[in-house]
DNA sequence: CCCCATGTTCGACA
DNA sequence: GTGTCGAACATGGG
């Protein structure tokens, strides 16, 4: 499910609990979410610490505690993160659950998709170090987009936007959507593309990116009829610029939904 | 029973 | 090295 701005919306829903101290940890022991880290360290880790604060970035999520705790969060394809009460008893797809003294910290993930990673030590681990600059900041420039082209210039576009080393949290939808809003063909190249579909590529990367923060991240809003959003989920879904169908092919191993009308290959 | 799913990783192969 | 493909992970919904 989470993608860039969903990703953001669920690391604001633990918040209620920072400042506060880790009472208990509820763990499933043999859930694969902690095939990085067991759950019994988990345990031990958090277990009295205080939740100091949290970070987001791609689709990746940081959590630190005192005691120089780190516990980073991956929520793969169904991973959710909830509040509850502390008297929380967890259901089956409740994995984690980290008890303050006001309200619970819960991790579902009924496909266990999602990886959870802890770390304690002054510096930040491997899987929280040298992070590249996300699509969204000021720091992800048009310079380094075309740098990104040149370099990866045989990919389609569609695969090469899913890459979370050059797009961190761009997933299926939002590529989709970038390339339906630049009018690119989802399978054409970087270095069949002119100088103006780049451009209008990175255009549409910003422009999707504040989209999304600006309608999903605060409440999971639903995003607007004018998007490829709303669409694409239908069978025999229409594009809302063209009124012409839309048609799904597998590009990078994803269903990816274009609308041949307006995405013509180069 | 079949197919599909907003994700990642790994091995085989051209 | 680059790129492609399929499988695997696990569960639920249509």
């Amino acid at each position: 499910m989470p993608e860039l701005a969903e990703v953001e919306y669920f690391r604001k829903q633990w918040s209620p609990g920072i400042g506060q101290k880790v009472t208990r940890v509820l763990t499933h022991p043999k859930a694969r979410i902690f095939r990085d880290a067991s759950a019994g360290e988990i345990e031990r880790c958090l277990e009295g610490q205080s939740f100091l604060e949290s970070f987001a970035h791609g689709k990746k999520m940081c959590f630190r505690f005192s005691s120089k705790v780190w516990l980073g969060l991956h929520l793969g394809m169904a991973g959710k993160l909830q509040t509850a009460t502390p008297e929380i008893v967890p259901d089956r797809h409740d994995h984690l659950a980290i008890l303050l003294p006001s309200v619970a910290l819960v991790f579902s993930d009924y496909r266990m998709f999602g990886k959870v990673q802890i770390h304690q030590g002054n510096s930040a681990p491997f899987w929280w170090n040298n992070l590249p600059p996300q699509p969204q900041e000021a720091e992800f420039t048009r310079q380094r987009f075309r740098e990104i082209l040149k370099r990866r210039s045989r990919r389609p576009l569609k695969a090469l936007l899913l890459e979370q080393a050059d797009f961190p949290g761009i997933g299926n939808w939002m590529a989709d959507e970038i390339l339906w809003r630049a009018r690119v063909h989802p399978t054409a190249r970087p270095q069949d593309l002119s100088n103006h579909y780049r451009n209008r590529i990175f255009d549409s990367l910003k422009e999707v990116c504040d989209d999304a923060f600006r309608v999903i991240a605060p409440d999971w809003g639903d995003p607007p009829d004018s998007w490829l959003f709303n669409h694409r989920w239908k069978r025999s879904g229409q594009c809302p610029r063209s009124g012409k169908a839309l048609d799904w092919i597998t590009v990078g191993g994803r269903t990816t939904c274009y609308s041949p009308a307006i995405q013509k290959l180069p």
